[in-house]
DNA sequence: CGACTTTGACCTGCGC
DNA sequence: GCGCAGGTCAAAGTCG
């Protein structure tokens, strides 16, 4: 799709034209954006970051769940890609995990574009939840979206009919093994496939807080079947949770096939459990290991963005607190758990994660 | 029991 | 206005 030439660029009235963007879903080849102009977001920040992050996470994502990879690759061989890889060393291993000391800053600036631009306060939730693009449902929700469904509310009354419309989106190209994990839990509700693709594009929503607008979309690219077309909407209206396992039932385990487990080294029982997000020994610590692993970045285009993903996102304190867990990973703690080549069973299993994983 | 995935149905935007 | 395609809902089933 983007071939490596996606091109994001933004004119002085703040419209943001990211080039080649559908060129091969719809023909489309130019999509356009108008911001404010006050959106005070840097498209190189969020390039790097979206870039940075699908790399970090490459070899973690990598590992992205069977169940997902299942999803989109229907009747591909992705079974065997996820299964072998691992074995096959390249895929689940770290050949450069710890390179070169990746310090708690560079995490930081790699990863502060993903964080939401602000902790919004009640009134400025309220805000989000009246904004036109937000779900049907909110909190208490599901109630008027039954309604809506039910009474057939007319579309002017319904959030949902400008969903299409105007709606910001951040598009990433992320390779397979990017896409598994996140700090945010993300909850599939959807899957459909899409016309003229051998792939069906699976719909997720941010797990992480109740009435979350965040969504995201994750589809196999189609003539890149490494490939995956990540597309983002909405923003996280919480922060972004250090810990997955505050995320409740953000991962279930789903059966492994033979393939995704055989020929692996996973002969410990334990091993084959659901990487449980929820599992505090795991989550953050895989996360941010991935945050240091550095891969091939280069894969990953951003097409757009106005999720509002600031450098200012997350507070220092926040990344003070993550310093003790890099010096966690970057300490010896993780070298009996994450051998260069070692089976990395959560990957499969952070179903939800990885799938939104991103 | 709660959270997840799956999946068919419903709803809406958009192009013709 | 119509039909298509995409996006969302929610019931049902699964799992821990």
């Amino acid at each position: 799709m983007f071939d490596g030439d996606g091109e994001l660029r933004r004119s002085l009235d703040g419209e943001v034209v990211i080039g080649h963007l559908h060129n091969r879903f719809g023909g489309a080849s130019l999509k356009r954006y108008k911001l404010p102009m006050d959106v005070d977001w840097d498209l190189h920040a969020v390039v790097r970051g979206c870039t940075t992050v699908t790399t970090t996470r490459n070899s973690g994502g990598g590992v992205a769940n069977s169940s997902f990879m299942a999803d989109l690759y229907p009747q591909s061989s992705f079974s065997s890609f996820a299964s072998q890889d691992p074995f096959q060393g390249q895929l689940l291993s770290f050949p450069n995990q710890f390179e070169g000391g990746k310090n708690v800053k560079e995490l930081h600036e790699l990863y502060k574009p993903f964080f939401p631009k602000y902790q919004p306060l009640p009134s400025q939730i309220k805000q989000q939840q009246d904004h036109p693009l937000k779900p049907k449902q909110s909190l208490a929700g599901s109630a008027t979206s039954v309604a809506s469904r039910t009474s057939r509310i007319p579309s002017s009354h319904n959030s949902r009919s400008k969903r299409r419309k105007n709606q910001p989106k951040k598009v990433c190209h992320v390779p397979a093994e990017g896409l598994s994990s996140d700090v945010w839990a993300w909850r599939k509700y959807g899957q459909k496939p899409i016309k003229g693709s051998p792939y069906p594009r699976g719909y997720y929503r941010c797990s992480s807080s109740k009435g979350c607008l965040a969504r995201k979309q994750v589809e196999r690219h189609r003539s890149d079947p490494n490939m995956f077309v990540v597309t983002f909407t909405g923003e996280h209206n919480h922060p972004a949770p250090t810990h997955r396992n505050s995320l409740a039932g953000s991962t279930r385990q789903k059966p492994f096939t033979p393939q995704t487990l055989s020929a692996g080294n996973c002969t410990e029982p334990s091993s084959a459990k659901p990487a449980d997000s929820s599992s505090p020994a795991t989550s953050v610590d895989e996360y941010f290991i991935f945050q240091s692993t550095k891969v091939d970045s280069r894969k990953v285009l951003v097409e757009e963005d106005e999720l509002g993903m600031s450098d200012t996102a997350v507070s220092d304190d926040f990344f003070e607190g993550l310093d003790g867990i890099a010096e966690m990973v970057t300490g010896d703690c993780f070298s009996d758990d994450f051998p260069a080549s070692f089976d990395l069973p959560w990957i499969f299993n952070s179903a939800a994660t990885s799938a939104g994983g991103f």
